[in-house]
DNA sequence: GAACGGGTACTCGGATAACTATTGTCCGAGTGACTGTGG
DNA sequence: CCACAGTCACTCGGACAATAGTTATCCGAGTACCCGTTC
């Protein structure tokens, strides 16, 4: 049940677009090649993240995507909503109550939701909540704390392999 | 993304044997009648119950399924666990910050855990610890009490048609 | 009448297919930059 | 020297396969019950 790994490649992506904070835009083949990850398929999850608003793709030499909002304004639930489509729901509640036994019960047996839904769905509001009080900006604030300048290595590193 | 079927199936079938709290086992088969199931794969999902511990088997005639321990004692993280397997992790961090630009940096940038995968996982704690809150004995009290009898009734649709 | 043995029907349990969703790849349409030419 | 038009290379975007995971099904091993027989 696990998200795509998609998701995690969207991640880390935008946040490589956060942090390198370049003047033009990246294209799909250079995230690619920072984390070494297939380029195609990354365009894909671009593009997804491009038709949610998150990132604004231009096309032709020079071309790529950048963040279209400040990474204090794009939360970790933004990014996995984007990716997962309308699926990115956890737990859905097919009705079998009504299935069966339930079948023949009265109509005002059903006028509550499924309690059982309703207990799931209260815990993915949790799990919602926690990744939306999540920002780009948050993590980029780890990070630099925890190994500074890196964002520049990574700068000079993708210099160096420029064409 | 979502979570298989099974789990839903599960919950609803350990909430009816919490429920009728029969003396005697009820098997797969009955089970899948009351919500109108496949039989056999509902089987396969009580068999990961009872591997997990949560309801306890007996073969032959008059044998089935009966809960392991209390309705209190039983949680739905217990369930979902116990039906997804080992796979339950919603988010899966494959490390990928080592890979390409990451490959040439000092070790040390990795004594950290990833940042993104930190945030994931507590999002993923908050969404355990609100299913793990909750037990099956929680929800037979909601459910009394918002159509208080149905149990009964459906003891006696299961009578009804008990061959 | 009570005890015993065999047969039977019913249960779980694991091994085996069909299907859907995810992952991965490819080629075409569009666009901005570069180069050569003319004023 | 500057403006302009044509060409080109590079980009995204969506359409098209391969793979893995989930869903579904079947048949075999085991077990408790039932019935007929015997003491």
């Amino acid at each position: 049940m696990r998200l795509g790994e998609g998701v995690e490649w969207g991640l880390h992506s935008c946040l490589a677009l956060a942090w390198l904070d370049a003047d033009a835009p990246i294209s799909a083949a250079r995230l690619a090649e920072i984390h070494d990850l297939p380029p195609a398929y990354l365009t894909k999850q671009m593009q997804a993240l491009a038709r949610a608003g998150i990132v604004n793709s231009s096309s032709g030499p020079r071309g790529g995507f950048r963040l279209a909002r400040s990474p204090a304004q794009v939360t970790l639930l933004d990014v996995v909503d984007a990716i997962e489509g309308g699926r990115s729901t956890i737990f859905e509640c097919t009705e079998i109550r009504r299935q069966g036994a339930g079948a023949e019960a009265p109509e005002s047996c059903f006028a509550m939701p499924c309690s059982i839904a309703r207990a799931m769905g209260e815990a993915e509001d949790q799990w919602r909540a926690a990744l939306a009080a999540t920002s780009l900006a948050d993590i980029i604030g780890q990070v630099d704390s925890a190994a500074p300048g890196s964002d520049e290595a990574t700068r000079v590193w993708l210099a160096a392999r420029r064409r």
